[in-house]
DNA sequence: CCAGTGCATTGACAAGGGTCGATGCTATCA
DNA sequence: TGATAGCATCGACCCTTGTCAATGCACTGG
């Protein structure tokens, strides 16, 4: 058993993906703490079908009232999702006049399922 | 819990777990919540330095023993990851004499970044 | 200017999840 | 047989998180 490879790296939040060498080789624990970050955006079924929805969209975007309906879940409670998902760099937001329009980054989405390989 | 490692949704049993066509198409509630189940399995830092660790193993598995030092947890918890990914069907548990040998189960984590696409 | 609409934020609540110490179980060894 | 080592389970604690009602804010239309 070879000794603690435990070593605390000066953090990147929000950084660009996290670790380029995925899974192929041990983690230190700020690593995994982003990287469990972004897979917790993305582990929660409302989430799934919000993503599920604006890549189904005919335009790539979507406002916040035509989300709402199909998960059926409160206005509050879907704006919450979709700021989860923005904060995570999955979508992004931007808005027309009274609208809120929301997107799928592209690639976005790709590269958090190339880490889990 | 007793969950099964495969859910038994009526919907195109061939699948993964979950859902064929990823996030092509709009998700329902159901099949958003299995695939969440799977993901939450995976977004965890302590878990996916395990997962990392079991990959990197010379011989592709590892005991117990081996993995409470590296992540710097307790015994109990580091079984309770193991349990969580085990039931996730991601791992597979072989007791052999005292030791239990924990190894990653070959595609399966490549079949869930499939499914975010 | 005022009423109405779309969305974000706040506060509160209940449920879930990560962690540990203590304990129980099984296999090995002297 | 008794003692010890490796793991799993239990019970408990505390923090996180999903959800909603109420409210606030920005923009639009009459």
């Amino acid at each position: 058993m070879a000794s603690a490879t435990v070593t605390t790296r000066p953090r990147t939040a929000t950084g660009p993906a996290c670790c380029p060498t995925g899974l192929a080789a041990p983690l230190d624990r700020g690593t995994a703490e982003d990287l469990a970050r972004l897979l917790k955006a993305v582990a929660d079924p409302a989430r799934l079908q919000l993503l599920a929805l604006l890549k189904a969209s005919s335009d790539g975007e979507s406002c916040v009232c035509d989300l709402t309906g199909p998960l059926a879940l409160s206005q509050p409670t879907v704006s919450h999702h979709l700021k989860v998902l923005t904060d995570a760099g999955l979508l992004t937001r931007e808005k027309r006049g009274t609208w809120a329009w929301y997107s799928v980054v592209p690639g976005r989405l790709r590269e958090l399922a190339a880490v889990l390989d």
